[in-house]
DNA sequence: CGCCAGGTTGATTTCGCTCAAGCAATGTGG
DNA sequence: CCACATTGCTTGAGCGAAATCAACCTGGCG
């Protein structure tokens, strides 16, 4: 029945042999305990607006991201709520409740379908006991998070909505964006209007606003989920100087 | 020699014996380590302005503030800046560089006279490799960090102005205030109007207005950086229920 | 004494929020 | 298959909050 689950079962499969194997948190991990791994995971399938988990959830574990795109969302008691990270392939999420071991502060939700591997808690803790590089790539993981969190608030603080979706775009762009033969570049949003707004700290409406504006003056072409950018130079000429990165 | 260091050099100090030896991240150190600790360790003293590291400087050890209170800004291009956090007596700084090898991401500096004593990188590396709940004093700082950083984003985004200062003031009153015998709380404010602006996001000009309302609705006085808040209870009306903390 | 940084106050303008309507795409039940 | 709700997005009008520019005050400090 072993036999069963590590190769049928189509819950399961070989961490070793996973396409993000290479990108991931895991990939510092033994033979053994990679096989451990495989043997304990649970891979699941998610679709847009699904949570993985939610925001006052005790900690069980933690996801492995193996496809697709999740939002790290914090919501305040009155719905309202802030994009503050989007998480994809490779990506480790929930680890912070589980090295803390408070409740989630944040709530994860697929932004299209999606799958991932869950780790449960012991088998992590028993894995790190063994594996120091992993503890080691938990920490970086929070070091980095922790800058992004803090360049958030200072772009919050210093930048306009329009120098904030431009930089937005930027990044996106530099994720997911493909190249054209001319240099232009061009992508499919993987995000709402609504979700991009709450990016940049502003309503929906104004974005709508910047994106008409942006797109009058020639600096990018909005239709529907798809941007294309003519000049990503141009695009990044807006922010002149005003960043560090 | 040796002796002349550990005993009469002005610099020197005994780790175990410090006032804030309780509250720090190294009381968990055994014995041995904590001489070691003691013997290494250089006491300092800034005055208001001066900084303890700065954005950009490479990473040389840690800091273990001792008295007074350090303001952790991150500044731009422009030269704005935003002051990210307060740190205070017991308070470790620059434990992120050291962690992540990387430059510093922000600058330190006394807010007013303040003494702290620094670490080698060296020091810190053995002393981690002795004391693993030393690691995890400093991971849980920076799960702390993080978190507080994206609180903060939260509160940007999704409250005004004076929703900001008056949190601000209550996180400060229960900080640093002094409760009177009638009930209401005083205190001392550590910061300049322009960096309470920065750390809300405003200008100081807004700040200043806002300080002017709430003065004429009776809910703060303000007189230079004194502070007097005759109700708390009806200063945290202000925000009801907009926050989760 | 004059200088200067820090702070307040005023006048003006800009930006972005709110409310509101309209529209396209998608889904749902009869 | 149609009537109808729903959701996501755009657009408009009006308003309010806050940025900007500028003058002025105040308390140290050389």
């Amino acid at each position: 029945m072993r036999e069963k689950e590590t190769r049928s079962d189509p819950t399961s499969c070989k961490c070793s042999v996973c396409r993000v194997h290479g990108e991931s948190d895991w990939f510092t991990l033994g033979e053994k305990d990679l096989q451990d791994l495989s043997r304990a995971v649970r891979r699941r399938n998610w679709l847009a607006g699904q949570a993985l988990f939610r925001m006052g959830d005790s900690n069980r574990g933690v996801h492995c991201i193996s496809e697709g795109l999740v939002a790290l969302r914090k919501f305040n008691p009155q719905g309202d709520f802030v994009l503050l990270a989007i998480a994809g392939p490779g990506d480790t999420i929930g680890y912070r409740a589980y090295l803390s071991g408070e409740a989630h502060h944040t709530s994860a939700e697929a932004l299209g379908p999606c799958s991932a591997c869950f780790i449960p808690r012991d088998l992590v803790s028993s894995l790190l006991e063994r594996n120091p590089a992993l503890g080691i790539r938990f920490m970086r993981r929070a070091l980095r998070d922790l800058d992004a969190a803090q360049d958030n608030v200072v772009q919050q603080v210093t930048l306009s909505n329009r120098e904030r979706l431009v930089h937005l775009l930027l990044v996106l762009l530099q994720r997911t964006g493909e190249t054209a033969p001319d240099g232009s570049r061009q992508m499919l949003l993987p995000l709402s209007r609504i979700d991009m707004a709450s990016m940049i700290g502003t309503r929906h409406e104004t974005l709508s606003r910047i994106m008409g504006r942006l797109e009058h003056e020639g600096l990018a072409k909005f239709s529907g989920r798809h941007v294309h950018v003519p000049s990503v130079r141009a695009l990044a000429d807006e922010l002149h100087e005003r960043l560090d990165a």
